[in-house]
Order: structure tokens, then C-alpha cells, then sequence
DNA sequence: CATCGTTGTTCCAACGATGTAAAGACCGCT
DNA sequence: AGCGGTCTTTACATCGTTGGAACAACGATG
């Protein structure tokens, strides 16, 4: 592999000229940046990032802390957050928490200047006295714990209620919900917003048809509805807090002959690439997630330029994708 | 961030001194030692990554170049490529090529020593030539074209004659196949292994039952499942050479009242996770992911510690995972 | 007590890049 | 010719780490 110094000789220059040529400095006779550029080119040269990351104090990497790739939602963000980071000349490191307190705490502990530039986080269980981070950090989401780090994420509550308002439109009137989660501050705010939209309604809220999740994968969505069409009295519609809750709910549905929409409609959230593609699609709150990933990045880039900025709160649009699972084709 | 030196300060030692503790070399005297490791707690000193890489000419980093983490399949194989690369405290940097030749080209040619110590590679449309890489590196499923690389994955023929033989036994005679592309070797392997499990059963070979797919994603699925049912001749059951194809295909049945599995029989490719729960669930060849990951990472890791080694060729296994789409309920 | 081998420590150089300071080239001006 | 100023290049130190050589301390040995 080239290094500047086999190419300074190659063009009978010195190493800070071949570095200056790199770099784009402007003084540069034009006839020495010639034979540079020949060098490099001859060469092959590639700068060693290792080598320049530590004389300048950057290592070129941001960190992206999530739960877990095989959630759609993680991986369609992160392949858009690679993207957005390049934008930056940065690469990106995933780390995998598995939602738990420990891997988050272990994700985090290996963070630091040395390893990267900054971190996007998806904490779930973390408690705020583990957010002493030695770098720049912003989080996606909600967050329960009140912490002084910037945020990027849409209007939770405004969005759960839209998706709510849309059930209520179409004359359902027992409308549950799953996905409580007494850790989670995303859980608390979308309940807050179904809980907006039947109070705008003036539907009663009722308790039990509140459940909740320990996971949000598929499996705990199929066990909610199992219990709620268990009910004597089932709902005739359901607002899932993620799409894969809603896709083992509809799975559950389908096993027992109820019939969506006309038996049961279901709005999920997040708007996975599957979601168009169940029996019946899938009506879900879909997030901009580019405008997340760019908004993240974009913040980090502040922060790491001045530090000292105070913690910013960016709102990202959404909007609702309407699907077989609450209009009948 | 504290660095080596004002460990070495702290403890009353040289700046070797305390690299040796760190690094775990014997001969140290027990009285430093404890002085050291008391200043490297006081401290909370994390190496220098950068500096140390550097310094040992590796970089602790491995690519893993695929087409896009919003494909599960690739998904969920980046996250338990992260977990094996962890064992060998390697971080994973994930390249998206989004299936594209120059894409692809792209990303092989930002990689180098200087940036990873070894490459996982998916490739989609790279040509021989392309595979000039100067780090060791693996390549996942097959490649079309003949070159000096490892390889890790299933036997792509083995399984897909696994898969239509199924088929058969079920007693379905008219069987298409979903996923023929002119430049991925897996597809051709895929396709021999269809024609292979007919041949066995005396049955035709109908070439106008084979439906190429350009990408793999759902929508090319259902595309491809429109031709069929368009035919005057329909299939009862269908191949897909993916899962994503398969959803894709479910779809278009279930807009057209076509009945899975009754009228017409599927089995998909990869196991996705969602194909568990899609109505009716997705019979799939699910290839140990896992093992996959675990064997890539192993073969680089022997690769990186003696470059001389022949290209090695590990057959992971595989299974067939029976649902609804091929049998009822 | 000189010698030896084993331990334990320090000093120095190096990895490849870049910032700084200083030196050199060149220009026009008096 | 001498001066001041603008370009242009270079030598050197430096980032944090580790390998190697050199050195120091030690008890054991003849």
C-alpha cells in the first residue's frame, strides 16, 4: 500500500507537498500538482485514515446504537443512516443492544472519542445516569427518562392520535390498543395520543383494552390479540404501537376467521416495506425515516463542529398510509 | 481521554510500562502492576483504537458489502455477522451496494488495508476482473464468474431440489419458477436444482414456467405472479428463488381469490423471519444464517493470520421449513 | 567477587498523516 | 541593489501506541 512518502519521492517532491495536493491547499505550483497527481494516480494512493484520524483527533466514524438489525425498522433506518453519514465522509458502527439494559449499557461503554466521532442512540431501558457519554450523541425517539441530549423523532402523539382519528372516522367504536410499556417513553406518548383521540371523540377509554408488550416483535403482537379477541366483549378495531405487533395480530386474526377490515380493523405503526405487501395491507403511521437519518446526522455534525451548542428537538414529518386493513379494497 | 502517558504519570512508571499491563505481558512487578492497574481505573484509559492500529498495521475493522439492509435476508444476516465478529473483536463496516455493478465497484474500491483487515462480500453483478481486492476476503452464496475467493453458503442446488421435490410429493405436476436472472450464479444454481428435482420426477421442463425476476424484491415477486396467472395454463405451485419474491407472489394470489395453497402451492427462499407470519405462513428453504456468519468470520480470521492460504469453500446446512403456503392447515 | 541468566524497566524509533514555523523563491517597488 | 511582501516548499514535531534494544537490578553460580 502507497504512502505519501512513496509517492513524494516518486515526484521528487516532498511528503507535505504530495499532503497539500491531497488536501486541495491552493498553493501548489501548478506544475508540481502535476506530477503529483501523476504519483498519486501511478500509485494508487489511498490516504490511511487510521494514521490521519489520529493526528486529527476525528476517527471518522459515528456509532448507531439499536436495538436489534433483524427489526425491520432498525435495518431500513440504519441502511439510511449509511447513507445520510456518507453525506458527512463518515462511517457508521451498529451496535446491538437487544433492547435489554445491560447490552445497552455495555454498547455505550465501549463508545468514546477513541472509537468514534459521535452516536445515534435507540435506547429503550436506559436510565438516565447512563447517559454520562463522552461524545456527541442524539436520540431517536422518545426517551423516559428526561436527559440533556438532542432528539430526533416525529410528533408521537400527534401521530398516534391521527391514526386513532382514522379508526374512529370509519365508525369504530372499541378500539383497543397494543404495545404498553411501562419502560418505554414512545409506549407512554402513543397511548397519550390514542387516549386524545377517543377523549376528542368522547368514546370512553376502557382499561382492558389497553394491552401490553414486552417485546415488539411479531409474537407478542399474535399473543395481545389472542387475549383480546378472548374478550366477552372483543374490540371491532385495534391500533398497534409498531407494524410487527400488528402483522402477529393480523396473523391471530387470520388463525381465528375474523375478518379485516369488515370484522376488525388495524392501523400499525412505522410503515415497513412488508406492510404493502400483507393480506390484507397494512394501514400504518409512516415515519420519514430519511428525514430522521439526515436530521440525526445533520445534528451530530453541529455538535462536533461546536460543542458546546444546547440540546436541540427535531420534529419529522409523517403521515398515514392508508391500506386493506381498515378501507376494503 | 486520557491517554498511555498520564496512566504512566499517575502510576509513577513509564509510558512501556504501563502498555505491557495493558496488553498483558508476564513480566511485571506485581507492586507496578497495581499501581498501574489503580491508575488505569482512576483514569477510565480506553487505547486509542486508531493509534494502536496504527501501530500494529490492522485496522480491527472487517467490510461486509451487500446489496441493501432493507432486504431482511441481508438483515438479519449483518446482525449476526456483527455478533461473530465480535468474538473476534473485530467491528463490522456495512457497504450497501443496492445490487448495482457500480455500486458494487464502488464500495470494493473504498475498501483497503488501510481501512479493514478483511471483506465479506454478497455480490450481485460484479465481473471477474472486479475481484482484485487487496485485503482476504469471502463472498456469500455463488458468484457467476470463477475467482481465487473463498465462498461460504448453502448447496443452492441440493436445496432447491429439496424445495420442488416437496412440491412434487404434494402431488402438484404443473411447478414454475420465480427468480431466473441471467447474471446471478445463485439463480442459475437455484434454477438447476428446480430442473434437477423435475428430471428425477419425470416431469417436463417447461421453459415458459420459468419467470425471470430482475431485482428480488416483493414487487418484482408479484409482477412475476401476474405473468403466471395470466397464462392460459396456470402453475399449482410456484418456486420463488426468495422470500421477498414469494410475499410479492402471495400477494398478486390473494388480489386475484387465487387459494393458497389449494389452487396453487409456494415455497420461498431464506427464511425470512416475516415468513412465519404472513397469511398463509411462507414454506421456505432456510438456510443456518448463523452458521453462515460464524464460518465467513472464521475463514477471515485464518485468512488474516496466513494470507497464503488456498481459497476454502464451507457448505453451511440447510432445512426446509413446511407452512401453510405448501401445506394447509 | 566476577559472571551469568532471568526479570523488570526505560528509551527510542516507528506507524502515516498533518500543523507549524521557518526558509526559499519570486515579484515589484523604491 | 535593497527591501517588503506574496507565494511555495520543506523540515520537524506531533497524534497514541507498540516493538526492540539497551540498561538496570537481582539472586544464583562457579
Amino acid at each position: 500500500m502507497a504512502t505519501l512518502k512513496d509517492v513524494a519521492r516518486l515526484a521528487g517532491v516532498s511528503v507535505k507537498t504530495v499532503s497539500n495536493v491531497v488536501n486541495g491547499y491552493s498553493f501548489v505550483k501548478p506544475d508540481n500538482r502535476r506530477r503529483v497527481e501523476e504519483a498519486l494516480e501511478a500509485t494508487g494512493y489511498r490516504p490511511n485514515l487510521g494514521a490521519r484520524n489520529l493526528r486529527r483527533g476525528r476517527t471518522g466514524f459515528i456509532a448507531l446504537v439499536l436495538p436489534e438489525l433483524s427489526i425491520p425498522y432498525f435495518a431500513e433506518l440504519a441502511g439510511l443512516m449509511i447513507a445520510a453519514a456518507q453525506e458527512h465522509e463518515w462511517n457508521v458502527l451498529i451496535e446491538q443492544t437487544f433492547g435489554t439494559l445491560s447490552g445497552e449499557r455495555l454498547a455505550l461503554s465501549s463508545l468514546g472519542p477513541h472509537l468514534v466521532d459521535a452516536a445515534v442512540l435507540s435506547p429503550e431501558a436506559l436510565q438516565v445516569e447512563d447517559f454520562q457519554l463522552s461524545v456527541p450523541a442524539v436520540v431517536l425517539g422518545e426517551h423516559a427518562v428526561d436527559v440533556p441530549l438532542s432528539r430526533v423523532g416525529i410528533d408521537n402523539v400527534a401521530a398516534s392520535t391521527a391514526a386513532v382519528r382514522h379508526l374512529i372516522s370509519l365508525g369504530r367504536r372499541r378500539i383497543a390498543a397494543i404495545g404498553a410499556h411501562p419502560q418505554r417513553g414512545t409506549a407512554a406518548l402513543r397511548l397519550e395520543g390514542y387516549r386524545a383521540a377517543l377523549a376528542e371523540a368522547s368514546l370512553p377509554f376502557d382499561s382492558s383494552l389497553v394491552v401490553p408488550a414486552l417485546n415488539y416483535h411479531r409474537a407478542d403482537g399474535a399473543a395481545a390479540m389472542k387475549s383480546l379477541l378472548d374478550m366477552r366483549n372483543p374490540p371491532d378495531a385495534v391500533f398497534c404501537f409498531n407494524d410487527l405487533l400488528a402483522v402477529g395480530a393480523m396473523r391471530t386474526a387470520a388463525e381465528r376467521f375474523v375478518r379485516i377490515p369488515r370484522d376488525l380493523a388495524i392501523v400499525g405503526f412505522d410503515d415497513n416495506d412488508e406492510s404493502a405487501y400483507t393480506s390484507p395491507s397494512l394501514t400504518s403511521v409512516a415515519p420519514d425515516k430519511a428525514a430522521i437519518a439526515r436530521a440525526a446526522v445533520d445534528l451530530l455534525r453541529q455538535r462536533v463542529d461546536s460543542p458546546d451548542l444546547v440540546p436541540d428537538d427535531v420534529q419529522t414529518p409523517f403521515s398515514l398510509q392508508v391500506r386493506e386493513s381498515t378501507v376494503a379494497r
